[in-house]
RNA sequence: GGGCCAUUAGCUCAAUCGGUAGAGCAUCCGACUCUUAAUCGGGUGGUUACAGGUUCGAGUCCUGUAUGGCCCA
């Protein structure tokens, strides 16, 4: 025996033995002269009609399929679980009803996991599950590696993430969590389609990744040979459909930030963005209540929600906090103690700030709502009017120049709406580029990029309105009561297995 | 980027002070025609993540690497 062939028994694993076996049953199946990988197959019932009709159609013939969960033999009859995407159903397989050889072949060449139809007459048993009593079963796929265990279900995360398919299959909650993620979409889509709103779609490849402040992906074009970016955000576009006179319109879209990955950050991310011409943020406010209490409502049945064990009312209206009220509640620091840079530096000495960017005014603040007061915004609020230096796009207010017409709104000591009133005053937002330009020559690499193309748009003329951006992924941990992002997306982005 | 923790059978987990790697499920064989984590009897299955080191002896101690988790930045 050469070395190689040595190391290749070495190498045979139980997994390995598994499928093997699995394969025999498969080559079986074809000198039977079934197809181990079926075909149509149309369905009479889901699992969870027949559960729910037992009763009403015990006696009649369905036909059902899904993939096998579970065998319990007693030697002349076996009971399975069958699944399908509505649920479970037991079915039993009787030698008496089957007759010896298909009876036999469904005990011999049938494995947990694989995939078969059945037709057969719906009965209760004596414990009351709900049952199908196999007359005929089909096979529709032979599966040929084993599934995780049945009891514990699949908790490596690791393997979880990697192989979701797994972990749909072995942990229901998962598939609840997804299918809710889809009805919030849906609802979102609903509730702004009802209101006039235009779903829109916009670039993601973009020579300039504007919108907001964050390090874009960068690719090439070959074709024009250039570098492009992909989206951070989907704001500019938007806004410039508002001067196309659009004057209402979304786009649910995926964003891409080139940052770390954690518990409430993927690279790739989903956002909602809505504009509403001839509104402000007061009526953002209220569209913004009104959707994610609705949506709570029909996705969950209720406005009272747990999040990570903390209560949560989102029945509107929410309450609202001024930014400076905030901060001089939590950390006694108010607007004249903070007028600029020079004085950021002693703040953020007196606050004990661990700064990891420059130690400018709008810094510090953002630093200051991060760690001194976002945590503590448990019930729906609304945080509002922003201090002009961490809002590029936001208009300033009238009474107020140093301010802006922005909100955050928090739930749960996590954000979930950034919105304004839309800076639509070009000059404004010249000079709003010039700054973050200058940020960006100090070193700040998140700086919002300036945009030419942008400004030239608005000197067209944009109407006043409002903005809006939600989380997608956010709100979807926060009605799943999710501890991870990476619960609520499929495929999270994952370091490529060694 | 830093610190801590984890990685053992296909899956879920044990393994005392450094002293023969185990269990449940799954799988295989046998019994069983109302079970549902079926039950009962018997069996197979391991490069203890990977690479080194210390030791008479390493799943266990040390170093490095990989992947993941938590905390910090």
């Amino acid at each position: 025996m050469s070395s190689n062939e040595n190391e290749g028994k070495l190498a045979e694993s139980r997994l390995e033995e598994e499928i093997q076996r699995r394969r025999e049953k498969l080559n079986e199946l074809r000198k039977a002269g079934l197809d181990p990988f079926g075909g149509r197959y149309p369905v009479s019932a889901s699992a969870a009609a027949i559960r729910e009709k037992c009763d009403e159609i015990s006696g009649e013939v369905v036909r059902v399929a899904g993939r096998l969960m579970a065998f319990r033999g007693h030697g002349k009859a076996t009971f399975a679980d069958l699944r399908d995407r509505s649920g479970k159903i037991q079915i039993h397989a009787r030698l008496d009803v089957l007759g010896p050889d298909s009876y036999k072949k469904f005990t011999d060449l049938l494995d947990i996991g694989d995939i078969i139809g059945v037709e057969g007459t719906v009965f209760r048993t004596r414990m009351g599950e709900p049952t199908v009593e196999v007359r005929e079963w089909t096979m529709l796929c032979k599966a040929l590696r084993p599934l995780p265990e049945k009891w514990h279900g699949l908790t490596d995360v690791d393997l979880r993430y990697r192989q979701r398919y797994l972990d749909l299959i072995v942990n229901p909650e998962v598939r609840d969590t997804f299918i809710k993620r889809t009805k919030i979409v849906g609802f979102i889509r609903r509730f702004l389609d009802e209101r006039g709103f235009l779903e829109v779609e916009t670039p993601v490849l973009q020579t300039i990744a504007g919108g907001t402040t964050a390090r874009p992906f960068v690719t090439h074009h070959n074709a024009l040979d250039i570098d492009v970016y992909l989206r951070i955000a989907l704001e500019l576009h938007l806004k410039r459909l508002l001067v196309g006179g659009l004057e209402r319109v979304y786009e649910i879209g995926r964003n891409f930030r080139n940052e770390g990955i954690d518990t409430r950050h993927n690279p790739e991310f989903t956002m909602l963005e809505a504009y509403q011409a001839y509104a402000d943020y007061n009526d953002i406010m209220k569209l913004t209540e009104d959707m994610v209490a609705g949506c709570a409502d029909e996705v969950l049945g209720t406005t009272k929600i747990t999040y990570q064990g903390k209560s949560v009312d989102l029945t509107p209206p929410w309450k609202k906090i001024r930014v400076w009220e905030a901060i001089e509640m939590w950390t006694g620091i108010r607007p004249q103690d903070l007028r600029d840079d020079a004085d950021a530096r002693e703040v953020a000495k007196k606050l004990n700030l661990k700064m990891d960017k420059a130690v400018t005014k709008g810094n510090v603040i953002n630093k200051i709502l991060d760690e001194k007061v976002e945590p503590n915004l448990i019930e729906p609020v609304f945080l509002m009017d922003h201090p002009v230096e961490i809002s590029p796009l936001a208009k300033r207010m009238t009474d107020d120049p140093s301010l802006t017409y922005r909100f955050e709104a928090f739930v749960a000591g996590n954000e979930l709406a950034n919105a304004f009133s839309e800076l639509n005053d070009p000059d404004d937002q010249r000079q709003r580029f010039v700054e973050q330009a200058r940020a960006k020559a100090l070193g700040d690499e998140e700086a919002h990029p300036f945009d030419e193309d942008f400004l030239v748009a608005l000197e067209h003329g944009m109407p006043p309105a409002g903005g809006l951006g939600i989380g997608i992924d956010r709100l979807t941990m926060l009605l799943t009561d999710s501890a991870s992002i990476r619960d609520v997306i499929l495929f999270p982005m994952m370091r490529p297995k060694g």
